[in-house]
DNA sequence: ACCTCAAACATTTTT
DNA sequence: TGTTTGAGGT
């Protein structure tokens, strides 16, 4: 314990005591920057700094658990409790729960997640009678986010005119209206979305200097880590809170920056000089994680990138063994050998399923790796997709939950007044939720005192009403007396969820009677563990929990499967990166702007360096997407992989790494043989039937500027321009009466006309 | 109000 | 391919 600093380098040990003053600490990948966060505030507790005073912000919950948990190791769990550590997110709805008068909400509010802001944009989209092919509910939510991240509000938005017009050349003229209800509807339903936290944060700290010294003063010593993923409005209230004191230390990579599509921004470490001019700092570039080969093939990748810090990433590990680049047949074939080299792997070099890591580009690709994976009886363990909250039966008690705690949350009103059936349909919905928006209130409101207004609901279902709101109100009063496990009991079983679900005997129905016990184990265990045991209690700790903080007992010892953005800040053994293909890896949607290209490298760096001793990366030529077979060739990232590191397999099933057991090998090649040929055949049929559709009715591969085309929605018009090609080439066309349209011609139906 | 089935449609990463 | 929407029937 005395010894604690003898536990970092050099370059550790002195940014981890620079305690006085701003620094800024640039590592790279491996390096041990979690390790001179955590000294750093050790070093600080040991000075007899008050944990109250110390603010550390993470990516994560996991990563600031086991931060905590570390820390708790070495200074003993008394002297760190106090300790402020946690997301951006976690903390800051701490902040204005607490503070929430001051911002006129409800200290109970509630988180809408992704889905909820959708629900309800959509609800204001039919509200204005606005056509919901122009105005897409993802289109328009990610739109307002992206706002909110850049502390753009709604009177910023209508007095910026440069957005204005980008709204109006995509015909979204209405979209500030949609914007304002949205933030206003939010606002009386005591509602935030993930941005509000952030935004409404920041907006707390710039209206009341009280309240901004008060914090001022408490988060003497603030620590950030992952900097380069922090966007502007983190960056707004981190200047902040620390103004006075200007004791901060920014710890990131530039080169593992990955959210941009979350509004992270670089600029926030360039920044960074400009406000503390008096800054030190500190670069690490040891890498303790990864084989020589490994880091090197990664720095070889980097290099392409323009913009980034010069750095120079060096291990003194050995040279280890080289990446393997396998070209397999088909995204089933991909899986097959995945799991046959880690099954292969285990035996002969006796290594645990947690060694392994299988990652990807997008969730979608999970499922011909789980489909291998079972077959071969090895144990793994999903990350993403669908996470333990956002399933439908786990939402549904949720949004139980949430109307207990702030019976005006609409969203979650509306989810479950019908469900289980109650005889409440779409119609008494549509009706509540106008006559709600006429009188500026919300749909419980107008429910607990129908009789003060005008409605047009007959008389049966006013009594259903009634009924759901004596119901509900039951709940709420019980709810500040009992301790949430009961209460959440009662809830399940009087509602007839239970039941319901019990008499369920599909699969399906099982899995969804377990997620619901799970959910009330959870329950169980929060209200043993915890003080404040109340149903409010343990809502604000749920809503900002993802799939990441969900371990369960049995998880320990499994094969990882995660996308690539999942995978920050972890490291294995043995990883996989498989999909590197054009238009997947980069995705499709990246491959436009130089700056996107980097960020997908970027990401390919990401995966790279969480390889410790082994690398494996493959790639399909063929791969089921959107039900056809799509030809895939191989992503330019393998290209520009320096040879001297791979090495290049092809079919690897069949070369000597599977050869140390011959009796496998041949079982499996008999199985390989055929499926392979049952694959190629069903494969050519499918190929066949697409080809004739394409070449029949529309080949567009000669389609040319200036040719009249015919598409079945938009008409006739004229081609303006073609660019892209192969997958992406797109035409943008101009039709009659409708204007300039950009189209994929994959997609669009195009049809030449002379 | 609710159920069922067929057609249309989509196409990234997440706190 | 899987999910969502709409029409039509009960």
């Amino acid at each position: 314990m005395e010894n604690y600093l003898e536990k970092l380098n050099p370059a550790q040990r002195k940014a981890a005591m620079h305690t006085d003053g701003p620094v800024m600490v640039i590592a790279g990948a491996g390096s041990g920057k979690t390790r001179v966060l955590t000294y750093r505030i050790v070093h600080l507790l040991k000075q007899k700094i008050n944990p109250f005073n110390i603010l550390a912000l993470t990516f994560t919950n996991k990563a600031s658990k086991e931060m905590r948990n570390r820390i708790e190791e070495i200074v003993g769990e008394d002297n760190a409790r106090n300790l402020w550590m946690g997301t951006f997110h976690s903390i800051f709805s701490k902040i204005l729960r607490f503070e929430a008068e001051k911002i006129n909400y409800s200290p109970n509010f509630t988180i809408y997640d992704t889905e909820d802001s959708k629900n309800l944009i959509k609800s204001i989209i039919k509200e204005l009678n606005l056509d919901k092919e122009i105005y897409k509910t993802g289109i328009i939510r990610n739109r307002i986010s992206t706002l909110k991240n850049n502390f753009i509000t709604v009177d910023k938005y209508i007095q910026n005119t440069d957005l204005n017009k980008q709204d109006n050349i995509a015909k979204r003229t209405e979209f500030g209206k949609i914007y304002q209800l949205y933030c206003s509807r939010c606002q009386k339903s005591s509602a935030m979305d993930f941005d509000d936290l952030l935004l409404k944060t920041y907006e707390l700290f710039d209206n009341d200097k009280d309240v901004l010294s008060k914090y001022q003063e408490k988060f003497k010593y603030i620590l950030i880590d992952e900097y380069q993923d922090t966007n502007h409005v983190q960056y707004l209230i981190i200047k902040k809170l620390a103004k006075l004191y200007k004791n901060i230390c920014i710890v990131g990579d530039d080169a593992q920056s990955i959210y941009s599509f979350r509004g992270a921004n670089i600029q926030n470490i360039l920044n960074f000089k400009l406000d503390y001019p008096e800054y030190k700092t500190y670069k690490l570039e040891q890498n303790y994680r990864s084989t020589k080969t490994i880091v090197e093939a990664a720095n070889s990748i980097i290099k392409k990138n323009e913009k980034q810090i010069k750095k120079n990433v060096w291990t003194n590990n050995k040279e280890g063994d080289k990446i393997i680049i396998a070209k397999t047949g088909s995204d089933n074939d991909e899986g097959r050998l995945v799991a046959n080299t880690i099954s292969d792997i285990k035996t002969k070099y006796q290594t645990q399923y947690k060694d392994f890591a299988i990652l990807y580009r997008t969730n979608a690709q999970s499922r011909a790796l789980e489909e291998s994976l079972r077959k071969r009886n090895l144990s793994y363990k999903i990350y993403g997709g669908i996470s333990f909250y956002q399933r439908k039966e786990i939402k549904d008690i949720l949004a139980y939950f949430r109307l207990i705690i702030n019976p005006n949350d609409d969203e979650a009103l509306k989810r479950i007044i019908n469900f289980p059936r109650r005889g409440i349909g779409l119609t008494t919905i549509q009706n509540l939720n106008l006559i709600a928006n006429n009188n500026n209130t919300t749909i419980w409101k107008i429910i607990k005192s129908l009789d003060k207004y005008e409605i047009n609901i007959n008389k049966g279902t006013i009594k259903k009403l009634e009924e759901f709101s004596l119901f509900i109100n039951n709940f709420i009063i019980n709810a500040k007396k009992k301790e949430a496990f009961i209460l959440a009991e009662e809830i399940i079983k009087q509602t007839g969820l239970l039941s319901s679900l019990s008499a369920d005997t599909s699969m399906e129905g099982i899995s969804r009677l377990d997620n619901v016990q799970e959910l009330l184990n959870g329950l169980k265990n929060f209200c043993e563990s915890n003080e404040n045991n109340k149903l409010s209690d343990f809502m604000q700790e749920v809503s900002l929990l993802t799939d990441q903080d969900q371990e369960k007992e049995d998880d320990d010892n499994k094969i990882t499967l995660m996308t690539v953005h999942a995978a920050k800040g972890l490291e294995f053994p043995y990883v996989f990166i498989v999909g590197l293909e054009e238009n997947l890896f980069p995705n499709v949607m990246s491959s436009e702007s130089q700056e996107s290209l980097e960020e997908e490298r970027r990401l390919f760096y990401v995966a790279i360096t969480r390889a410790e001793k082994r690398l494996f990366i493959s790639f399909a030529s063929t791969r089921f997407k959107w039900g056809q077979f799509t030809e895939c060739i191989p992503s330019r990232f393998i290209n520009e992989l320096d040879n001297k590191y791979i090495e290049k397999q092809e079919m690897a099933i069949e070369k000597e790494y599977y050869q140390h057991s011959i009796q496998t090998k041949t079982k499996y090649r008999k199985k390989e043989l055929f499926q392979i040929k049952n694959k190629t055949s069903k494969k050519l049929i499918n190929i066949n039937k697409t080809k004739n559709i394409s070449i029949n009715k529309n080949d567009l591969t000669n389609i040319t500027n200036g040719m009249q085309v015919r598409h079945n929605q938009f008409g006739t018009g004229k081609v303006i321009n073609i660019s892209g090609d192969g997958n992406n080439k797109k035409a943008i066309v101009f039709f009659n009466g409708i204007g300039q349209k950009q189209l994929l011609l994959k997609f669009a139906k195009l049809e030449i006309l002379n």
